[in-house]
Order: structure tokens, then C-alpha cells, then sequence
DNA sequence: CTGCTATATAGCAATTTAGCTAAATATCGC
DNA sequence: GCGATATTTAGCTAAATTGCTATATAGCAG
């Protein structure tokens, strides 16, 4: 999952934000930064070979969205993690928890 | 958030999902991975001045554990980013409805 | 085909990164 | 304090990344 790399990028990570909210041409894109074209080009290129963004052609501008699927791969990653955590945490609760009951159970207090 | 840089590299991805399950002492995270030591230590550096990670001293050896919070955040701009995504094609779709329903009340087709 | 617009690629310099080995720091048992 | 163990920091090199400018590609208007 090269996605994680993309998203590195401050840069990169606001074109997703961008196209989000809907799709967009390569020249709005660009427009937005205060960064040469082929910059921004670049980023583009980054985030398609991520499998992250897509296109298509019309007439003479790309018009760029978001993939929904492989940004989803990563949320899931990202879920999975805390998921693991929390579980972790919700283990070490119902632990304590039972520590209690049996200390109560015991009649110690 | 320069946590999305620190989880751009597959090492440091690996121990976060390691500490994710529980945590482990450097020593530990170290082991599990074909290369030298300070090779690993600086991914732990990284991962410490992102935040997702922290450690507690104990004895000689130092403890770490996942930074929940921090890793949340994360999550929680790639939800921002599908919940925009999805909603959009909800929005879409519930136009689509319209145009249906319109075009079926017209008594067309 | 020519010129115009939109976009991408090539190639360059500066910076950053990831790995390594060697050395420093800190704690423990004596 | 001394030696052993655990871990980090320093300093190096090779490779990757980011930005730039100049050039190439592709569609459209005439």
C-alpha cells in the first residue's frame, strides 16, 4: 500500500481534501497552490500511481476524482490499529473490573 | 499532523500495528526486524516526535506503547475525507431518484 | 497544417531520508 | 567506580523527493 507515502505530502493530502468534495481539472487543482504547474503535476502523477486519484480526459483537460476504494484501504488500516487498541483497553477494563468483583466477593473492604 | 509522514515508511507501519496489540520494550520491536538496531531506534524517534508513539522508562529499558490520540486524528481526517466522498454520491444518487420519479410522473417511457 | 490552450515529462539543484558502523548515555549488580 | 546490558545519538553514504524551468504531447479553432 503505497497510498501511505502519497499522503505524506502536505500538498498531496490537500488535493485529496480537494477532491472530496468533488472532482476537478488538473489546472484548478494547480490554481490553488502557490507552486509552479509541473509541481503540481507531479503531486498528481504521485497520487495516481497510488492508486488514490483517477481521471479522465476531456477534450483537453484531465479531469481528476478520488478513489473512493483505495482511500478506504487506508481508513481501514488505520481502524484495524485502534480497533486493537481499544480492544486492548476494553480487556484490561473487564480485568479490572473482575479484580473488584472477586476483592468484593471476598468480603475485603 | 506530521503523523502521516511518520506512517509513510512500512517499518514504522509494522510497529505501530506491533504496539497496536500491546506495548513492547525497544529491545523487542528491535528484534523483529532484519536490520541494525539504530536503524530501528531512529524509526522509534520518529514515530515519538509524531506523537503516535511514547514511552515509559523501566530499568534499562524503555517501554513503548501507541499513542491512541494521535493516531485517531489520523483516522479521523480519512473519515472526513469518505464521508465527503460518500456524500456526494449520495447526493447524486438521491438526484438520480428525482430524475427518475420526474420523468415516470411525466407518464414517460 | 498553424497557433493556442491544457497538461505532462525531462532534467537539474537542494534537501531529506533510510540504512550502516562507531561511540555515547544510562541503569544495574558488584 | 567498573563492567555488562539496553538504547540512543553522531556521522557517513546512497537513494529518493521536491521544487524549478524548459520542452514535449494532445486536442481544438481557424
Amino acid at each position: 500500500m503505497d497510498a501511505f507515502e502519497a499522503l505524506a505530502d502536505p500538498t498531496r493530502r490537500e488535493i485529496v481534501a480537494m477532491l472530496a468534495a468533488r472532482e476537478r481539472n488538473a489546472g484548478d487543482i494547480a490554481a490553488r497552490f502557490d507552486m509552479a504547474g509541473p509541481s503540481v503535476s507531479r503531486h498528481l502523477k504521485v497520487l495516481r500511481e497510488s492508486g488514490l486519484i483517477a481521471y479522465r480526459a476531456e477534450a483537453t483537460s484531465r479531469i481528476y476524482r478520488l478513489n473512493e476504494q483505495r482511500l478506504d484501504e487506508v481508513q481501514q488500516w488505520m481502524q484495524a490499529q485502534l480497533d486493537l487498541c481499544r480492544e486492548r483497553f476494553d480487556r484490561l477494563g473487564a480485568h479490572l473490573d473482575r479484580m473488584k468483583e472477586k476483592e468484593e466477593g471476598d468480603g475485603k473492604g
